[in-house]
DNA sequence: TGTACATCAGTGAACGCGCGTTCACTGATGTAC
DNA sequence: TGTACATCAGTGAACGCGCGTTCACTGATGTAC
């Protein structure tokens, strides 16, 4: 319980200090109790040593302490995604390497995955902070997409095929942060192997969009035949 | 406020039934408020006309009625599944109904979806009757991926690869259901291409799981020779 | 046919709890004169 | 150099709220004799 610890208070000036004190708590909370409803202003406060009312000195309110999170949560994100497609061999190899790290983060960091993705979204209008930061995060996926629609891997909208590919890695994230204890094969196999469906099913199906309708036997026939 | 509406007590004998009013108005209320939050036991009873302590006659806690929602979710989603997949033009075909009935499920149902796929599961032990009906409904979905490995259009294990299948469904689903004010593209275009991506992602890649690597521009080859 | 009794389907009032938030305050530290 | 004052970084106590759950109860309806 008394993890209580109080703390001594910051120097003239270095009030800002706090804050940084609070959003880390939460954070480490999140982590530590692997449930949202743990992060109480009272929890945050007892973890670093200062009471309840000190928070809104630098935040809001408890939305306001939410949303730094999030922030926090997809600068993270995005160090991961970008230092793992740093040592990629080629277009397609970035955008697969992209992917497992996004997995990956969320699988170390479930209930950050899930405060930031898996929780619903507020209405439309406003300031949906993170959602802009989704995006300017997003953009850099969307530009490795694209480098691979100008290899000639993929076809078509950069943008539309990176929200497809964007969903796989979702899917595999979201249902694994979900439901830890059920039977999933060993986790790097399943992350691997899903990401690799979701990059040569768009390496195909762009290919094929301009066909119309194949055949499944035609289609059978055609997959069979790459095979040599 | 009021839609008070005090019940008439049920007959004798009968007393089973406000089990079933109780139940419909968890469900009601999840699907009119869109949060999961909204289904207190004092809203429902409320709902219900009836008083708090009576749903404690049919539920053991509040747990249980949430456990018997999530059994509920499964049956529709299962029924939804099984009737799309009814006038499958071949087995391939029929995958792709499965999935597209799976996501527009959690879109007309989102507060259903998320209690059932998208909230953490509890301890491993025990009972998670959930899961177990997760199975069940799997299964058969499975046993059509069978149907195409037995086809020829995939190879290898069909849970396996049905893992990977679903994991691309409910990336989809659990996207929209988390963040329905993204700039999504049009919904039906969205949900049917990240299907087929998945379908034609398992068709491409069990099929080269067993060659190895290959060399990326070796693959762009293959696959622009398809095209003829 | 009348009456005592058991059962059934509920109810009213209260419990303790933890939550976010507010308000008036305190006490150390710097600054002006 | 001394002292009044402003500012800063907090605090303690209380607020109202809605929640899940429990407990002793009520009153209608059937059944036994």
């Amino acid at each position: 319980m008394s993890e209580a610890a109080v703390r001594p208070r910051s120097a003239r000036g270095k009030g800002a200090e706090l804050r940084g004190e609070v959003l880390r708590a939460a954070m480490d909370l999140l982590t530590e109790t692997g449930e949202e409803d743990a992060v109480s202003l009272r929890a945050v406060a007892q973890r670093v040593g200062v009471s309840v009312p000190s928070i809104y000195l630098h935040f809001a309110d408890k939305q306001a302490l939410l949303d730094a999170v999030c922030e926090e949560v997809f600068e993270a994100l995005h160090a991961q995604m970008r230092a793992a497609a740093a040592d990629a061999q080629d277009c397609f190899d970035g955008l697969r390497r992209q992917g497992i790290a996004y997995v990956q983060f969320a699988v170390a960091n479930p209930e950050h995955y899930r405060i930031v993705l898996m929780r619903k979204h507020a209405a439309s209008g406003g300031d949906h902070a993170d959602l802009v930061m989704a995006s300017s995060s997003f953009r850099e996926f969307v530009a490795s997409v694209q480098d691979c629609v100008d290899a000639g891997v993929f076809e078509g909208d950069a943008e539309a095929l990176a929200l497809r590919l964007w969903a796989a890695a979702h899917g595999v994230a979201a249902l694994l942060v979900a439901k830890p204890y059920f039977p999933w094969p060993p986790l790097e196999d399943y992350i691997e192997q899903t990401i690799r469906m979701a990059g040569m099913g768009i390496a195909l199906s762009s290919r094929l969009d301009e066909c119309g309708e194949i055949a499944l036997p035609d289609l059978v026939a055609k997959l069979n035949a790459l095979r040599d």
